[in-house]
DNA sequence: AATTAGCACTCAATATTAGTGAGTGCTAAT
DNA sequence: ATTAGCACTCACTAATATTGAGTGCTAATT
């Protein structure tokens, strides 16, 4: 990232603030009224075109006003932006907005989004506690009826994962718990890919009486690994209305292809894992990602994670690029560390 | 109903089979061109001026071609509509589209959802079982940490609900298997209202040594009750795009009312349960309903229930008021037919 | 008496044109 | 180095004209 002196980085912020609010083209006039440099609008002018220049702003079209570009964001936020500090007031508030007693993961992970979405007006996003790395707490087995059995799998933080299986014979249901509680015993503080040697090998002796109860469970290890397959389970959106809401989605064309690309949560959810181990907050703005089904949205995220264990996920926030970063960055940082707290 | 004579019938039924396809007025000429009558264009228009005055037609605006209105749709489903069989081949692919092994019933429902949307382009909803009605299957107490117990509630189909309750001490993890098992002999074939009976009744001698998580319990009785409660556990939505795609909802504000509609779960959720105790197919047309946010829309729907319980729900499709009913009722039917043998 | 050809009329949709104004880049004066 | 002055650009808006599919009505036809 190039260095601009102090004069430039003035435009450029005015520029962006009031991109950030109008979402139209900022013109040479604004900013000379706006600026502590008591510049005239022709000096700005001459400022305006060397940093369309180096690339952080550009014209729609010959003799518009100008808009920042993405590096001109990436700039704003690295080098000028300086974020609003959350009060104590408003942490306390958006901590007493969870209400945790009787509430699973999920539900608490969904009031996250709704905060998120009253405080920021764009699009939240959470992808849920990944369970390849996460401790198994229980198993359990109950049969459903002569051929199927379901199994729940109970992670640590109390996320529960289930699936059927369908058993070689007719187990009875007091045949089933003994079991559960055979494998109990053995799972304490292993994830999925432990438990998976470890039944595989350990249990060899006895393994006859349950073997296919076994296999299927080692199979939906798999199936639960591969946590794609549980899109709806896995990566939660929020409202999208606030993102419709934005001038710049106010078009049949932007808004279907804004739709389309939500519908497939695979791109989201590979957003989101790029970041799930990694500490802090990450910004991917415009184009930068591969995500190039659409311009002009920037996503912030920030990972969670349990204080004891290995299960996290993380949050984020969707909006156009010309979002309200300055107050958008800190409330995803910390209703990423409520959750931490929370979990 | 009015009665109306064959050849007005046959009028109506050309406007509405090629409005549904073009979802623009229909004019006299393209009718004169289909009609097996043989009348012309001014005879035509004869007859299309008395069904306006009877209420099935109307102009958009004056010298316009004709667009159905709801009471036209009504009839032209009660009366003159001939669904379409579906063959064997084609129920054979429907049911061989199901992958039951290793899903729970969510994915089950999921698939339906997929199913249904593959099939008709429009959009599907489905209501997941009833829990209130439903018996339970199976109680499971975990602990997760000191304070905090996660109950699993497993009904008949094999729906599963979890709900963490607040211990008033620490319980080992091998008294609270104690627990469930006590629960468990006592839970088989019946729903949570039941059960609410029974727990405070007849637990009462031993009561006292896990009071706080029976009372607990029957808390989140009362929460898994209130099914609105569990939105994203309860209605499924499936992709909104194909509605998107249709003529009807090409601009901007008819699409941003659209998702606003669909956002808020309760009106759906509404619209489903009034059928999903009911027998059979059910059709909402347009602005039948209280459901004034959307016109223009329709609603199919049917009830699915499991053969042996009551748990049971309801599967629908959402289209424009002109979508294909001769292929969509039958669909419909179908695949909740498909879903009672299955679940 | 039922049907139809003929015709004037309506009105959405599309294309055409003109006018407006915010904003620019360049040049010459300060 | 800065700025006033000016000609120029181009999206946006409003006003106007054109087109054509479709109608209702009347008078002629079967």
């Amino acid at each position: 990232m190039e260095e601009l002196n102090e004069r430039y980085q003035e435009v450029l912020y005015y520029i962006i603030e009031e991109y950030i609010v109008t979402a139209s083209p900022v013109g040479s006039k604004f900013i000379a009224g706006k600026c502590s440099l008591n510049l005239s609008p022709a000096s700005i002018r001459n400022i305006m075109a060397s940093l369309e220049e180096k690339g952080y702003i550009y014209q729609p079209y010959f003799s518009a006003g100008r808009v920042p570009t993405s590096s001109g964001y990436k700039f704003y936020i690295n080098s000028i932006l300086k974020t609003k500090k959350i009060s104590k007031q408003q942490k306390a508030d958006m901590r007493s907005s969870f209400n945790i007693s009787g509430k699973d993961i999920k539900k608490i992970l969904w009031q996250a989004i709704n905060l998120l979405s009253e405080i920021s007006h764009y699009m939240p996003i959470v992808l849920a506690p990944e369970r390849t790395y996460a401790n198994l707490l229980h198993i359990e087995f109950i049969k459903l009826d002569k051929l199927n059995i379901l199994v729940i799998m109970v992670f640590e933080g109390g996320f529960v994962e289930n699936k059927i299986i369908s058993a070689d014979r007719d187990y009875k249901q007091i045949e089933l718990s003994k079991y559960s509680i055979k494998l109990n015993e053995i799972i304490n503080g292993h994830n999925i890919d432990e438990l998976k040697d470890i039944i595989i090998e350990d249990i060899d002796k006895e393994r006859e009486s349950f073997f296919s109860l076994l296999n299927g469970i080692i199979f939906n290890f798999d199936l639960v690994k591969n946590e794609i397959d549980n899109e709806n389970d896995y990566l939660f959106i929020g409202s999208r209305m606030n993102l419709f809401d934005e001038p710049e989605f106010s078009n049949y064309e932007k808004i279907k292809s804004l739709i389309k690309a939500f519908e497939d949560k695979r791109t989201i959810i590979k957003l989101l894992e790029l970041t799930k181990r990694k500490e802090g907050i990450h910004i991917f703005i415009g184009s930068d990602t591969e995500w190039s089904d659409i311009n002009g949205l920037s996503v912030i995220t920030a990972s969670y994670r349990s204080k004891k264990g290995f299960a996290g996920g993380s949050i984020g926030l969707i909006g156009p690029s010309r979002m309200n970063y300055a107050l958008a960055i800190p409330t995803v940082n910390y209703i990423a560390k409520l959750l931490c707290d929370i979990i």
